[in-house]
DNA sequence: TTAAGTGCAAATCATTTGCATGGAT
DNA sequence: ATCCATGCAAATGATTTGCACTTAA
């Protein structure tokens, strides 16, 4: 598990302040082992802590993006998810019929990556893609035509 | 360039109903030469047609990308885009600095595509992808770290 | 005829913002 | 003492929805 300490030092050394809010919304990614959306930190921080405002949370989800402590992600759900930044990179397979997810690393990227560069001069990001399609149990199913 | 018969009468064939709001909508995707986001399609529709509503392009949308007419994409503009669905795919290389559009083949992803078949056992729809990254003009400055 | 589609207005809901207060440095 | 960050409440804005009316088939 990643410590918010480390974090939190970052955004000092970055010449931001330290306060209890980005401490509890840091400890509440840390804990959690998986992708966080805005409303899960703060019904999170609120057990400890009920007068916690939302707006913290965003403005406190953009600087840790921003320096990419971490990472944001759209799984189409209507809400961004956020997640520590890990190393290596990965990437999310959701299942559009059972929404089973799996994570594979970044090295599945590394050919179109290096294409993109050749080939167009493109330096992409590359970092945290969900990726949709159909697991294999669901893939039996894909084949049936929208209803 | 596309043209609306084509898909007017691919929902005639699923059982749908051709609606003149369907045809207006469809003339307007298929006019532009791009993306389209639904207030696009609106604003065109009531250049002719003023008393033109919004539920009904979300709701044609919705079908349409549920045919596989469409492709949907999201910029990451708060608002999603529409397109008609080419063939062979492709995908948009978006600079996150100067926010310049490029398109890239669908050929691309086939590496990808054949490694998460293979070894994940998941059967990805890489269809219509937004890759953020930089340009090569804006790609010196990207070392730069966040303010 | 009749179920599907539309128009309208209101609801949703994640995210953003203005501004006065508070607190980290 | 600064001025960055928070809390609050209101605004935003894309998308959705309920429902009565209309219309394509």
């Amino acid at each position: 598990m990643h410590h918010p300490t480390e974090y939190l030092q970052g955004l000092r050394q970055k010449g931001h302040r330290l306060t209890p809010q980005r401490e509890m919304i840091l400890s509440a990614i840390c804990e959690s082992n998986g992708h966080l959306t805005a409303d899960d930190i703060i019904t999170r921080v609120r057990k400890r802590y009920p007068q916690f405002n939302k707006s913290a949370v965003y403005r406190t989800l953009e600087l840790l993006t921003r320096h990419g402590f971490v990472n944001p992600t759209d799984f189409g759900q209507g809400c961004v998810t956020y997640e520590i930044h890990q190393h290596p990179h990965h990437h999310h397979l959701v299942c559009r019929k059972c929404g089973k997810m799996a994570e594979v690393d970044e090295g599945v990227f590394v050919p179109v990556e290096k294409k993109l560069r050749k080939d167009f001069n493109f330096f992409p990001d590359l970092d945290h893609f969900a990726i949709f399609g159909y697991c294999s149990k669901c893939q039996a199913a894909e084949k049936k035509s929208a209803r």
